[in-house]
RNA sequence: GCUGCAAGCUAAGCUAUCGUUCCUGCUUUGGCGGGAGAGGAAAGUCCGGACAGCUCAGAGCAACGCACCGGUGAAGAGCCGGGUGAUGCCAAAAGCGUCAACAGAAAGUGCCACAGAAAAUAACUACCUCUUUGGAGGAAAAGGUGAAAAUGUGAGGUAAGAGCUCACAACUUUUUAUGGCAACAUACAAAGUGGGUAAACCUUGCGUGCUGAAAUGCCACAUAAACCGUCGCCUGAGAGCGGCUCGUUCAAUGACGGAGGGUAGGCAGAUUGAUUGCGCAGUGCAAAUUGCGUAACAGAUAAAUGAUAGCUCACGACAAAAUCCGGCUUACAGGCUUGCAGUAAUU
RNA sequence: GGUCCGGUAGCUCAGUUGGAUAGAGCAUCAGCCUUCUAAGCUGAGGGUCAUUGGUUCGAAUCCAAUCCGGAUCA
């Protein structure tokens, strides 16, 4: 996700859920032509990491551990035929470990492509 | 040998797989291949520029900045060299090192607690003269207070005293001579003895137009050339020239203010330039610089360097470009080099 | 990317311009009052004035650098 507008309307109007230390903003709309069906951007906030390499590094993680999960998600939503915008937002206070960011990134994943179904059979 | 401190240099490497930003070649436009991809501080934003815009920006005042001399450089509150002063080592000198906002207190104003008579045109005790014994006058040596008390010592001088006079010494200012590009140093002479504070106001000299890539130009898309208030329509509302005054330029599908609406996409700016590293030669005490040769140089825009596995070792610190350069400051594991201090053993 | 402001007791703030005693309220502790508590009254403790250096006889205050925190500009 590289538009501004859009982020801003994600904030403002999206759903969220937060699988500790990760806070995940997400909402569904129409396929666009243009656009692929998943859209994703990551942050880290400066109030709780001071240093840009600190930041740096934990929207590394997260999106090395979202680009190796992220297949099935992506499948659900072309079956579906449904647009995701997600963001990731990391909350936590420390620098994280690899193993840490891909379990919880998984489960937050998980729970989207659930939300995901159920939007449709609904 | 060990420990500590300071300064400088360096800032783990390799292989495989997947992934990522830019450039590039091919292409069936799905992709595939190749190349490049953070730092010594990228940081702080403390100085100085380049560059861009403001109708190329006038004069005076104000404001701000700088302040020993010379060099360096695009420039500077940087760097280098020198001078002067302070200070550390040392018994002292010399020497070595460290530091300095280092113009002016003899243009003026202010301030200097407590103590002290008095904190700046001095007079409490004590001193001397006169006296009606209340005091009046003279003088500034001695005492004590304080961070600081009217230059110090000796002699003359006097009622007592006093740079009042003289000698020596200290310091300040000025003239001349010599050395030095200069700051300044040395010597001689003259005048003088003014407490401190300018990182208080200030004075003197020099300098500065302002804003800052969210600058700026272009393209695309969109809306409200609507509404309210004030003023004005050439006898000039108002705007620009950073603040004020003058001056000057522009000015009528007007200007200012209020409330509100729309857009927030793309391209340029933008990355090869006062460039950086290395080698050789030249100039210079040095900072630096000239010539030749050679090598290197990211360019994102919610923003690119990561993950996994393996190997080696000292087991990896501080830390991420955002227009670009030159400095300064701060952070920094381990390794290497140098200097200083301490200590143990041996000779 | 630029600009501006702040840091004083456990907490909230004065004092900073204009230099010489570091203060107020709340909180804490002790005493008085009360049968006891609260309230009230009296007293006490508590400070590297963010850090380092400089100017000065003397610095919370002036100056410089640093660290931390905050605000603001489309």
């Amino acid at each position: 996700m590289k538009s501004r507008k859009l982020i801003e309307q994600l904030f403002k109007e999206g759903k969220s859920f937060s699988v500790q230390p990760i806070r995940v903003y997400w909402m569904l709309s129409p396929p666009n032509s243009n656009t692929s069906y998943l859209q994703f951007g990551v942050a880290a906030g400066t109030k709780h990491f001071k240093h840009a390499v600190d930041r740096n590094r934990i929207k590394r993680l997260i999106r090395e551990a979202y680009r190796l999960q992220k297949i099935e998600l992506q499948l659900k939503l072309k079956d579906a035929n449904l647009h995701l915008n997600v963001f990731f937002i990391f909350t936590g206070k420390e620098v994280p470990d690899y193993k840490l960011v891909f379990e919880k990134t998984g489960i937050a994943l998980q729970k989207l492509s659930e939300i995901c179904v159920q939007s449709t059979s609904a």
